[in-house]
RNA sequence: GGGGUGGUAGCUCAAUUUUGGUUAGAGCACCGGCCUGUCACGUCGGAGGUUACGAGUUCAAGCCUCGUCCAUCCCGCCA
């Protein structure tokens, strides 16, 4: 069997040519006598004409032929009819008079409609996950494949042309604490212990660089035990990047180039040479997020000083106990209801926010709120002023203590975009997102934890702030690469000196003896002259889908897994074998749920 | 672990003003007839349902109550 062409490349100049295509029926209209069938495959689609004037045997099988039968099929190729011409599909101004009709496969009748257009795909995830097979045929998806690829391709190229060295590394990997929930793998070999798998290549990659490879990219695989979300999956993938001798604005430079030569390239648009920066703390000030979406300015502005000094107990007795008052200026949004508030006051609760205060600005800036009677009309004027807001506009302020109102008030300002529909699919916003804290105390354990992992260094002047204890204003060397409000990659400079590793580990509350059973050979190996070096990771996935514009990466991935990490396709995760468990001396301990 | 939303034909959804009322509808898909230039072909007809599962309230439950399961979005979590 011998195709000439793909269902895609059939043009005006092929016209009298003598073709052979196969692919799979997208949609057959059959008008009685002639029978038009759109035969579509990875590339396109061109229409075939069954005449039973010019071919009666082959008509007759074409009166059989249903959706998603595979055929191959033989014919002249012909201008359209003058008028008859189809420009929405780029072989629209030919078809193929079929003279040769083979059908090499039937098919049942498919659960899903693989010809509707991505906006008619409005199937629940499920059930699409469980033929997902025929999902994938579906054009706009495979598109989406075929896009990862070509980023892949463009990525490999990037990394190759700028010196660094592809280094695979190992799946089964030795469980660390720190971090998410460890996949494991038990042993057969050697009873009751067991392998995790690598939530990241991190060590491996600072090993790596320990071993004098000086530039280690890789695209990894990474498994993470956690609740899922749109855009969380238990696998998935990660561009993975280690650099030798370089510090932060090494790294970063190396990323801007990153961004235009490869992201540039693929997504045909000019991003800035030098992709802007801007502290973690001015990010969660002005926008409540580590991760600002740039595209919209709606500025939140802190109003403390100026909340504390007023008689409204709530705002008083927050500032007082450390709290901070957070405000923003809804431009435009006068208008909004009752309910609409109502609804925000919900939703703000959902972030932690106890309450939501607003204000209106009427003609000559007057602000009206039905809590005025606590402030003075100069404070109700610094309101004003400070969030920016002028006639015609809402203004909304939280308060509570500074996280809880930073990321409350982040949150509201990302709602009244979307209400607004200020979040534009066609801009793209780069920002680096710099000098994180080192530490953020965890409620839970009780501790303070790596905001980043526990192998970031410290901004060198907050080292000796470090060493002496003070965990709290220490600000790390790590970076996160933000897109769009969507956090596409991140990363950090290492540790290199062995010392400062320890203090950091002692710091996390891990003692001497965790240390050397969790981390003992890297420690070790850090002891033998490791360079200064520092890397970041991408995740693949959330690239390609934030420059599609997309929130799900599920459409992104041939396989994804579903909320509960279950693949409905393959029913996995299953059961499995009891001889399969003896070998790995493994017996199931559950909680009787059912019976 | 917690919260929101949802589960009705193969798929996507509907089932009204006051807690319920007789035979649970539509579009797409499917099957059959007609139709020789359509391209989401058209047209006529047909078939298709344990209303997720279980219990309860009631003369009567798709609708009300409780439980279970599943999906999805979010919080926690995800260095």
């Amino acid at each position: 069997m011998k195709r000439t062409h793909n269902c895609g490349e059939l043009r005006k100049q092929d016209v009298g040519k003598i073709v052979s295509l196969a692919g799979w029926v997208d949609r057959r209209r059959d008008l009685g006598g002639v029978i038009f069938v759109d035969l579509r495959d990875k590339y396109g689609k061109t229409q075939v004409v069954f005449n039973p004037d010019r071919n009666p045997e082959v008509h007759k099988i074409a009166d059989k032929l249903r959706n998603e039968f595979v055929i191959y099929i033989t014919g002249e190729v012909q201008n359209r009819p003058e008028g008859m011409q189809n420009d929405k599909i780029s072989t629209g101004d030919i078809d193929v008079k079929v003279d040769n009709l083979q059908i090499l496969n039937e098919s049942l009748t498919p659960p899903i409609a693989i010809n509707d257009p991505k906006e008619e795909c409005k199937e629940n995830d499920d059930f699409r996950l469980t033929y997902r097979y025929l999902d994938l045929r579906r054009p706009w998806i495979q598109k989406n494949l075929m896009l990862k690829s070509r980023f892949l391709k463009a990525v490999y190229e990037f990394f190759y042309a700028n010196g660094f060295e592809n280094v695979e590394t190992p799946v089964l990997c030795k469980s660390t604490p720190e971090g998410a929930r460890d996949y494991l793998v038990p042993s057969r070999v050697n009873p009751g212990k067991f392998y995790a798998l690598p939530q990241s290549p991190q060590q491996y990659k600072q090993l790596l660089m320990i071993a004098g490879m000086d530039r280690y990219f890789q695209i990894a695989k990474c498994f993470r035990d956690e609740d899922l979300r749109a855009d969380r999956q238990p696998e998935f993938t990660q561009i993975d990047v280690e650099m030798s001798f370089v510090n932060q604005e090494d790294v970063m430079e190396m990323f801007d180039k990153f961004v235009t030569d490869v992201m540039g390239k693929v997504w045909n648009f000019t991003p800035p040479r030098h992709i802007r920066h801007m502290d973690w703390h001015e990010a969660m000030l002005k926008y409540g997020s580590d991760k600002p979406d740039l595209r919209f300015d709606l500025e939140i502005h802190d109003v403390s000083d100026i909340a504390k000094e007023s008689n409204f107990g709530v705002f008083k007795s927050v500032v007082a106990a450390g709290g901070k008052v957070r405000g923003i200026a809804a431009k435009g949004c006068i208008d909004f209801t009752r309910k609409q508030i109502d609804d925000l006051t919900a939703f703000v609760g959902r972030y932690g926010a106890k309450g939501l205060v607003w204000m209106r600005v009427k003609e000559d800036d007057v602000v009206e709120t039905q809590v005025g009677k606590f402030f003075t009309t100069e404070q109700l004027n610094a309101f004003r002023d400070t969030v920016g807001a002028k006639n015609g506009d809402l203004m909304f302020f939280i308060a509570g203590p500074e996280k809880t109102a930073a990321t409350a008030m982040g949150q509201l300002r990302l709602e009244i975009a979307r209400m607004k529909g200020l979040k534009d699919p066609k801009r793209r916003e780069f920002v680096w997102i710099t000098e994180f804290p080192m530490f953020e105390y965890s409620e839970t354990e009780g501790r303070y934890m790596a905001m980043h992992h526990p192998f970031t260094a410290p901004l060198p002047e907050h080292l000796d702030m470090m060493l002496s204890g003070n965990l709290k204003d220490c600000n790390a060397q790590a970076y996160d690469l933000v897109l769009n409000g969507v956090e596409i990659g991140g990363g950090s400079i290492r540790i290199h000196d062995p010392k400062v590793q320890e203090k950091v580990f002692r710091l996390l509350g891990l003692s001497e003896e965790q240390v050397k059973e969790k981390f003992g050979f890297f420690v070790d190996a850090f002891k033998y002259g490791a360079p200064p070096h520092g890397g970041l990771a991408f995740g693949l996935d959330r690239v390609v889908a934030t420059l599609e514009g997309e929130d799900s990466i599920r459409d992104f991935i041939a396989f994804p897994k579903n909320t509960s990490a279950s693949s409905p396709m393959d029913q996995c995760p299953s059961d499995v074998d009891l001889a399969q468990l003896n070998d790995l001396h493994i017996s199931i301990n559950i909680a009787d749920k059912k019976k």
